[in-house]
DNA sequence: TCTGGGGTCCTAGGACCC
DNA sequence: TCTGGGGTCCTAGGACCC
């Protein structure tokens, strides 16, 4: 919440290839010659495990016309001396980690957009560090110094503003949209497919009213944005005129929404032996967040993605909140032997959402007794996984080493993701 | 030779209630 | 025997983000 005329100022820190440039700077660190940053080089899934695509290049590598999201076997054909590496989550999430550390000191006010976004608040900070331009450079120069990564920083009056600042220009610089005559002359002039929230299908509908860059969609008339898309179009038209009160959420006190693990599998599923293994292993890593998060869920859901990649979900609400493992498991087979239309399905997932603290757990009417074994084993299990290992305990439907017993999530913290209204 | 995995929010339609 | 209308809850699907 913002005071009437009062104004704020908000930083957007933006890691420049983030996956690459983390996967680069632990290699030098750790004695290697080679830059993957200087080389046509990628970050990208396991073709053998059905995981093959881009998720972050190099500079290079992009001028070669490679894109995050393609699959490996083009990006090869476009630029055959490709160098692609493994992902790496568990690093990612302590450069993550470090690079929060850091902000940290410029404000109390920092919020963890994703992975490698972060927002911060730097409304009254002057008089600690200076203006806001000068302090962005020392902050940026200070993160690759100490940390060696670059970043870019963009500022504004609100979030839209700084986020859409930072992706100005790249990598390592600092931009401003702070006033109506900067978002005119740096953000009316981009494609409008370049705001932040327009997508691919919106870009489509835009270009069929005629509207092409974004201060085309600043121009447009509000209400017959609203009339076409909907509340999205009032979104949208805010956006592009640079209008965004949302609050910056410091730390982790914004509360999840849902947990969610999902998997693409080595070899296409079609019996239920295969799909329960699955799942339990999903599972058990959902239910694991889920309890280290200190919450309970009401709704459990079921993800299916068939191999002719068509996707559908199958979701129930249940009666009483839970996170015990095998209650939800038990819901989980439930759904799938509802949903499953008897594909062939090259990828499962399990999520849970309208989740509740778990501090007063509702009593069950019935069973407490053996809710409670349930629950005591439960943390048992969780314990000598913390201190020994995920796969310290492993269930024995998974003894035959054909599906990982915990599949997702990488045992890193969780930390709220940003909302798509900002 | 195929297209990951983690999220959030919105909308539409049906069930159900008054 | 009649079919108005408002409200809420639930589920599925789609759009977007990184």
């Amino acid at each position: 919440m913002s005071m009437a005329g009062h104004r704020r100022i908000i930083m957007h820190v933006d890691v420049n290839s983030a996956f690459l440039a983390w996967q680069a700077t632990y290699d030098l660190q750790r004695g290697s010659t080679l830059d993957l940053r200087e080389i046509p080089s990628a970050v990208g899934g396991n073709q053998a495990e059905r995981r093959g695509i881009i998720l972050a290049k190099s500079t290079p590598a992009k001028k070669y016309g490679v894109e995050t999201g393609e699959v490996l076997w083009q990006a090869l054909q476009k630029c055959p001396s490709l160098v692609v590496v493994p992902p790496n989550y568990d690093l990612y999430m302590k450069c993550s980690n470090a690079l929060y550390a850091v902000l940290e000191e410029y404000s109390p006010k920092v919020q963890r957009f994703s992975v490698d976004e972060v927002f911060m608040e730097y409304t009254n900070m002057q008089p600690h560090f200076g203006e806001p331009v000068e302090a962005a450079h020392r902050i940026k120069d200070r993160i690759r110094k100490e940390l060696g990564f670059t970043v870019n920083v963009g500022i504004g009056p609100n979030k839209l503003t700084a986020k859409m600042a930072g992706e100005l220009k790249k990598p390592d610089m600092v931009h401003t949209l702070m006033t109506r005559e900067e978002i005119e002359k740096k953000m009316w002039p981009l494609p409008v497919r370049e705001l932040f929230m327009v997508g691919r299908q919106t870009e489509k509908k835009l270009k069929l009213m005629n509207i092409y860059t974004i201060g085309e969609l600043a121009r447009a008339d509000r209400k017959f944005l609203c009339d076409k898309l909907k509340s999205f179009g009032n979104v949208v038209w805010c956006y592009a005129n640079g209008l965004d009160e949302s609050p910056v959420h410091a730390g982790y006190n914004l509360i999840m929404k849902g947990i969610g693990n999902s998997t693409t599998i080595k070899h296409d599923v079609d019996t239920h032996e295969d799909a329960y293994k699955v799942l339990l292993s999903l599972t058990e890593s959902v239910s694991l967040r889920l309890r280290a998060a200190r919450a309970c869920c009401r709704v459990i859901s079921v993800e299916f993605r068939t191999d002719q990649l068509q996707g559908y979900s199958h979701q129930r609400k249940i009666f009483a909140a839970t996170n015990v493992t095998m209650e939800i498991f038990g819901v989980v087979k439930e759904l799938f032997d509802e949903g499953w239309k008897g594909e062939k399905l090259r990828h499962l997932g399990v999520r849970v959402t309208d989740l509740t603290a778990d501090d007063f757990m509702q009593m069950t009417v019935f069973d407490q007794e053996q809710k409670d074994k349930k629950m005591a084993l439960d943390a048992a299990i969780d314990r000598i996984r913390s201190r020994y290992g995920n796969s310290a305990v492993m269930r024995a439907v998974f003894a035959d080493g054909n599906f990982a017993p915990m599949m997702g999530g990488s045992g890193a913290e969780d930390y709220p993701v940003m909302s798509s209204i900002l």
